[in-house]
Order: structure tokens, then sequence, then C-alpha cells
DNA sequence: TTCTTTTTTTCGAAGCTCGAAAAAATGGGC
DNA sequence: GCCCATTTTTTCGAGCTTCGAAAAAAAGAA
């Protein structure tokens, strides 16, 4: 049972409401909010105005230059980049990248950070993210909020990194730390899944409401959007799609298990089956991505070990695909990473596997789209993710008007 | 982009949390309605009033006996059970099952029709079909929506049985057939569904925000609840974990593909292990449920091919589930149908295969339940949806002043 | 019988959205 | 260069809805 609709609440919603509509139209007019919305012109008036007044949108001249129609033309409406800024950051094996967003989403300044994350004591590890957080912060006032991204499982409830492949520490308290160190609300979340919120984003029409992006590295990771939602099981973990059992009893994975499919498609796993090595064989912490690169080019160029070992990685790929789709059905895929540029030499093989499940009935309609870049997506998923944050918690409940003393009283009392 | 709120929309909405809190608590007085819906008291008075007047509700006397306080008795209010009645039908092999059910949710008349579904034309099922309809409705006026339930893939959308074990015919119109017959409102979904659906409204505290139905019968079926929604795919069939490909290229399904779960641990393949015939061995149409009981017996009685099929059966369930696992999180699991009288012979071998997998990681912390009677189940979980749906397109909308106009018009342009 | 306690209804205030009409801002045509 | 048509935006009054406070109702307790 949720809560009931009440007064003031209709209007904190239809706030948020216009505030993500101008997010997503960029520089929309009046007009095109109210086509967006559903509201009446009166409405979107009076919300504009309180807005533009608090400062969270601006009128922006002319955004585009609209064609030239006959009629008192379209003002554009914009998010006023100076109404705040977040910090994003995406911690990975050996690196620290970094970014300061303004409230319309650019990039102002962006940082990258070698450190080796598999040596740093737990306090180390912190100490890094905090100062790298500072450094970046430092002499913007308006920071609201930072989001990070991790590899890993996390839990987003309480901001933890639970356990990750690039630190041998657990129970990472990423998200506390920087709470205490700012006094910012922090957002922690896995790699996967900005991925994911970065794609629907950048692509709505294609990444809509049921899809699937896959970051093919050195590892296995998967974010899931169902039914709209990003899915994010119990923690913020879930698509833990790389341990799936491909087979049982198989290839020595770097989670200790037998089968996952990351033995047999993540970067460590490909290495060391084109090297000849054993399956038996404890995975090595990285390879170069030059490495990966050659042994694609080896593929390519000749039958062999190389060619074999990226054919059982798109073997494995394709059934732990079908068997996906066999639970939500088909949906679009974006192939992320490392993978990505390989794809090529994997697509086969994944078709054919794909063909043989209940989920891949038509295996040649699953569309895949490759985006070898997965950092500067990770960092953009996580800027969306602290923005819609702000958008709803601080600019839609700050009513113009004394509805927002009752509000507010409510809030102490609740 | 969702539509914004309107101030109508406001009251619908609250009428509708209302009829909920009212479906829920079953005999909640006003008071009670304010806490779970978070309106004032002032609101619900009113709406109770409107809602009694238009005969949705009653005032029920004292439903429970109260402890006797002091004060002014609290009045309890009821859904008025003539208010509507619907028509739930669960369509299986050879079997028919059909029910009638008042506004409130009690069963007014239950029947089962016998038929051959093999052997039927595609006209003569959808005759038969139609006919028990008429007949159960017969003499009950307030029919207003009819929820159909079955074996197999469903489309909801369209309302179409796509494909079934029960039938050789595919693309059934059940919907559309019914709805032109009696014109009423017709749902069509997959029986699976349904079980997760009464799941949760008989026991909401284990069957909240995530949970798993698994039927083991003949096939095996899956219901799935995310984020407290009933998954349904693109489609409405969805959870095709019977299908998931436990072991490539193995024992033959009745799919026609190769080492499905269902391969395994469907009724069919495990009586086909049980007497000793070959996973090759095309599988039988159906087998007599006394007869699968006489197998589990004899399982546990004795070391054989019995006990070693009903191992085999565990083995794949608890690799599938533990893949499920590893995508969605652990969550509670509900072991229905034939399966479950033999689920003490299942259980020791799904947490040994579960506890391999990366979603097991606490095998021993998942937990089961058993419920081995799958059709009451079914046709609650439709029944509840059938009213669900009254509840939000029928008494909600219909608002008792002027501002019904309103919307009417609206809904007319739109 | 009167007082206390709890539930339910009533009533006025405040706020929100909406539709219609007015105001604003521009291009087109003569 | 002026006036009109057109489109966007604002203004204004009406109509709902929710809410809080106070009153009314309905019992048990003293």
């Amino acid at each position: 049972m949720t809560a009931g609709i009440r007064h003031d609440e209709m209007r904190k919603r239809n706030r948020a409401l216009v505030i993500a509509a101008v997010r997503q139209a960029g520089q929309p007019s009046r007009t095109e909010i109210v086509r967006r919305t559903g509201l009446s012109h009166s409405t979107i008036s009076a919300i504009a105005a309180d807005l533009i007044e608090e400062g969270t949108m601006r009128e922006t001249g002319q955004g585009e230059p609209m064609p030239a129609k006959r009629g008192r033309p379209q003002v554009a409406i914009g998010l006023n980049p100076e109404a705040a800024a977040v910090v994003c950051l995406y911690l990975s094996f050996n690196c620290l990248s970094i970014v300061l967003v303004d409230y319309r989403g650019e990039v102002i300044e962006q940082r990258k950070h070698r450190l080796t994350t598999l040596a740093l004591s737990r306090q180390e590890l912190l100490d890094a993210v905090v100062s790298a957080v500072a450094d970046i912060a430092r002499g913007h006032g308006r920071v609201m909020h930072i989001a990070c991204a991790m590899q890993g499982i996390a839990d987003s409830a309480e901001r933890l990194l639970l356990w990750s492949p690039i630190t041998p520490h657990s129970n990472l308290p990423i998200g506390p730390t920087l709470e205490a160190a700012f006094r910012l609300p922090v957002t922690v979340q896995n790699d996967c899944n900005m991925m994911a919120v970065a794609l629907r984003w950048l692509n709505p029409d294609r990444y809509g409401d049921n899809f699937i992006a896959v970051l093919l590295s050195h590892g296995i990771g998967m974010g899931l959007v169902l039914n709209g939602k990003m899915f994010t099981g119990t923690r913020s973990s879930a698509g833990e799609f790389g341990h799936m059992v491909h087979e049982p009893g198989g290839a020595l994975c770097r989670c200790g298990r037998r089968g996952c499919i990351e033995a047999y498609a993540g970067n460590y796993a490909i290495w060391r089956k084109a090297l000849g090595k054993s399956a038996e064989e404890p995975p090595v912490a990285d390879i170069e991505a030059a490495e990966m690169e050659a042994l694609a080019e080896l593929a390519r160029r000749e039958d062999g070990p190389a060619r074999l070992a990226f054919r059982e990685a798109g073997r494995a790929l394709g059934y732990g695909l079908g068997n996906l789709f066999a639970l939500i059905d088909p949906a679009p895929v974006a192939v992320v990473g490392q993978g990505a540029a390989a794809f090529d030499i994997l697509e086969p093989e994944i078709r054919r596997a794909l063909a043989e499940t209940a989920g891949g009935q038509h295996a040649e309609a699953i569309s895949f789209q490759t985006l070898p870049k997965e950092v500067p997506l990770i960092l953009h998923g996580a800027a969306m993710t602290a923005l819609t944050s702000l958008d709803r918690e601080t600019f839609a409940p700050g009513l113009s008007t004394s509805a927002n003393g009752r509000a507010e009283r409510r809030a102490h009392v609740a």
C-alpha cells in the first residue's frame, strides 16, 4: 500500500515532470513541455515561472534556430548549468576516473588517476577516493551530489562495495566515507548498471523498456533494464551474468567456482586458452588491451588456438544470453568494452549457440550494438543518476509557495 | 514521459487506493484505511461515502468482534459482493476448471469439465470454453470480467494462446472469442503468473517484492515477481525457466530442443529415466498423478533408477535456480504442483547443485515452500487479477461528482 | 446520569489545475 | 510602413480536492 496523493504532492510531481521533460528534450519551449507532459498551458506557465525564478531553469534565447514560422516565436528553456554540479567517479582496476559535471550534464572537468588498487590498504584506497573528489571539486562551490560507479558487487542501500576484483578488501564503506568527508548525498552503483542508464539516455528509441548491456572485459558484467526500470535484485548487484554456470564443473573462474560464463569469455579466459594453458590455470590479474587486440588479430588471420578461444567465448556467451532470453524474452543487446572490438569474431558463434536455445528462437532477429569504450558510458550513466536524483529530491520538493512550509513540517513529523 | 497529474486524476487514484486498501484488509474501519493510505480522515470519509452510495462498498456491522474499547466503535467496511462478479477459467491438459467469483473474491460456483484437448479442433476447443463460461454465468447478471489462465505461451496484449502443450493448434484467439461472445473485458494469462499473483495475496509477508513460483508438473513453468511487479517480458509468457539449457546437446525435450531443464525435471523426463528408457525417447503426452506418486515412493524406498531420475531432476532444477539467482539475487521460492509432493527427494540434490553456483552462495539460506495443489492457486490468481482490474478500471474512474463528465469528455477526445 | 474516549462527519481555508480570454511577439501582404 | 493573421505565453476566475480543526456521534466508565 503506497501513500495517498496529497494536494501539495501533486505540485511536487508535476514540477518533477517538467524538470524531467526539460532534461530529456534539451531546450524545449513551454509549448513543447505541454505536449510532453500533457499538462495545460496555464500550469506549465506557472511551474516554469517558479523554476526560472528559483534558478533551476532559465530561458536560453533560441536553442536551435527554430524554423522561422509566423506567430510569436517559442522561447527555449534549458536547465541552468549553475544550479548545481555533481562529481562522478569510476573506480576500476588500477584506475580512478573522475569528472565534474554541471546541472545540464556537461562535463566541466575530467581527470584520471593511476593507482595500484590491489596493493593499497583499505584506508589508502578510501583516502585516494576522497582526495580525488576534493581535488576536482576545489573551487566549485555548487557540488551537490557524488555518484560512484565501481567494478564489483555494490550494496546501494548501504553504499558499500561488498566485493570487487580490484581490491582484496571487502565491505568498503565508500559511500559513508565520502558522505562524512563532504556532507553530500552519495550514491554507489555497479558499473554495468551505469552503462545501462547511459544507453537509455543516449538512445531511448533502441534502449527503451527492456534491454541488456553486457560488459566484455577482463570479467563479464551485465546491466539489465526490465519493465522500464533498472533491475537491481535485492542489492544493487544482480546481473551476475558472468557467473551463470555454462558448464557444470568446467573451467576455473576468477570467483573460485567452475564453469562460469566468465571462465570462458573473460579476457583472462580467452588469453589462457589462446596461449594453450590449462583451464585449471588460475586467472591472471590483468591483461593489456594491446595484447588482447593482438590475439584478436591472430584469431582473425589464422585458424588455431586463438581462434578457438574466441569461438569458445562466443559459445558461452550465446548459451548464456539464450538462457537469459528464455527468462525475460529477447531484447536489444549492447556489447560494451574490450570484447566489442573483437565482436566480429565472437558473433557467429554467439548466434550459433543462441539458435540452440529457447530464448534464441529467432536468433537472427536479435540485435547487437557494439561500443568498445566503456569508461565514458559509465561516467555518463553515473552523472545522469546523480542529476535525476537531484531533480527529484532537491528541486522538485522545494515549493515556491507557503505549501512548502507544510510539506516540511510533515517531513519532520514523519 | 508519463502524463502529468490532473486534478480529477488525483481523486481517481485515491479512490483506487481506498478500494485496494479495503480489498487487502478485508473489513477495515475508516480509521484503518486512514492508516493504510496516509490520507486524511476527511478525505477517507468523503471517498468512503461516495463508494458506499455507488454500491461498491458497504458497511458490514462489526467484521471481527473488535476488542471492546471505550469510545465510538469502529464501523467495518467491506467490498459489496454484489457489486460485480467475474468468471475465471483454467485450461489445462484434458481439463477445464471454471469458477464464478463475487466482487469480494468469494467463490460462488465452481465446475470442472473433462475434455480431450489434444483431440479437439480449433473451433471445438473455443466452443467448449465459450459454453463453459455461458453455463456458469447463467442467471448471474453482474458478471463483468472473464479471466483465463492457461498452460503455454500467452500473448496478453492480443489475448491469444500462442502455443500450448495441450493442443496442436497455435494462436488460439481465446480472448477475442470470449469478448465477442459476452461483450466483456477478457484477460489471458499464463498459469504460472497466476500462481504468483495468488501467492502474493495469500502470503504477502513471504511473497513480497521479489519471489519465484515454480510449477513442477508434466512440464516446468515459472512465475517471477521482480521489483514488486509480475514480470512478463515483452509478451506475457517469459519465465520459460523450464527451457533454459541445462546441458547443451543433452536430453530430448518436449519443445524439440535438447538439454532443457524440463527434459530432466518434467514428469515425463523423470518417468522416462526411472523406467530405464533413453533420453532420446520422445516425451509421452501425460502421466497419471498416481503413477508419479508410485515412482516417488519407489525412489524413497530403494536406490535404483527411480531415485536416480529424481536426483537428476533435482540437479537440473538446482543449477537452473542457481543461474536465475545469479541474475536476480536469491529470493523465496514456492514449489507448486506434482513435484511439490516429491520435494523431499528433490531437495538435497537441488541444494547441492545450488551450492555450486554463484547465485547459491548461501544455498542453505534459500527457502522453499511446497504447495502440491496448483489449480486452486491458479484460479485464485486469475480471480484477483480480474478483480483488481475491475477495481481500477470500473470503480475508480467513476467519479460521483460532475468531474466525471469532464473525464469522460477527455477520454473521448483522446 | 454524566464524563471520557474514540470514531466519524462537517465546514471553511488553501492550493492546484484547467479552460477561456487576453496579451505579446512576430511574419506576411498590400 | 502599416495592419492583419498566427502562434506562444500569461492572466484570471471557476471548480475540485485535500487538509486541519472542530463538532457530532456512539459507546464504556464512573
